[in-house]
DNA sequence: GTCTAATTGCAAATGATTTGCAATTGTGAT
DNA sequence: ATCACAATTGCAAATCATTTGCAATTAGAC
């Protein structure tokens, strides 16, 4: 089931960036998918349909850099990006076996605030990042 | 303030790894520092002594590997390692200007637990990483 | 349609991390 | 204390993901 569309057109146009053809086509797959998505997965997704790995990064940095994306560290090397600009604050759960990562959509704020009040070096907070790592249904299920 | 002084020979022996000079001296530091230390801060501290990055980078994953240390995602490209063995579980506060870590001591397994319950692809939980990102006093106090 | 700056794609550069291998060293056995 | 051997080290070279330079292409404003 796919999600609702997004004029990615004018999501770019709005922060100055061209709607390539590239772009837009990163933009719907990270929109359509249910899950955040690394590098690797967008390579594979994109690569059927003649991407090419420098405009790859040079797109989901640009992402970045004008908050449309965001890239959340989840284990050595390994980064996963997903849409920022609708979205609602949330972490993930990681699956140790096959790198599958979903969103769980609360937020632990408050706890942050509580642990600088506690702090020796910090007084205020900017941002968080929170995983889990398990193992997914799917991989559970396979015999070892 | 140093902390208590441990015996790492013994660590080192009781995980059946030799205990070289490098390693030794690699636990004491990671034992003694009051925050997680960066692969960088660690080769600055390593080097005065003559230390290989060759040798650290194998060192920090034969700790990893054991179980002696772990290595927490920060953000792209970096990554903290601290002693596990003796730790009580917890999370950071990283500073987005000087990058300084600082270990926060609670613990939030049990949100873990009940995210599983409502999520979609996962059942079980094995562990989770969660830090923190603000700006240290120290960093505060400086003049832009 | 024309123009211009932004974007692309390739090849080459970079930088962190890893590997091969010969020399060295820690450790358990003697 | 010495020996023997496997583990570890250090260097140089290899690898891998990511970034950069640059000429060619393209989106968007006019």
């Amino acid at each position: 089931m796919k999600k609702a569309p997004i004029d990615a057109q004018e999501l770019l146009h709005t922060k100055g960036l061209k709607a390539t053809p590239i772009r837009l086509r990163l933009i719907e797959t990270l929109h359509e998918s249910k899950t955040p998505l690394t590098i690797e997965e967008l390579q594979k997704i994109l690569k059927k349909k003649g991407g090419n790995t420098t405009t790859l990064y040079r797109a989901l940095s640009a992402f970045v850099e004008n908050h449309i994306a965001q890239a959340t560290p989840i284990t050595k090397g390994v980064y996963s990006y997903e849409l920022i600009w609708h979205k609602h604050h949330h972490h993930h759960i990681v699956c140790g076996d096959c790198g599958i990562i979903e969103s769980i959509p609360f937020c632990i704020k408050n706890i942050g605030v509580s642990a600088t009040k506690k702090s020796r070096l910090f007084k205020t907070i900017q941002s968080h990042s929170l995983s889990f790592f398990g193992t997914c249904k799917k991989c559970t299920k396979k015999v070892r």
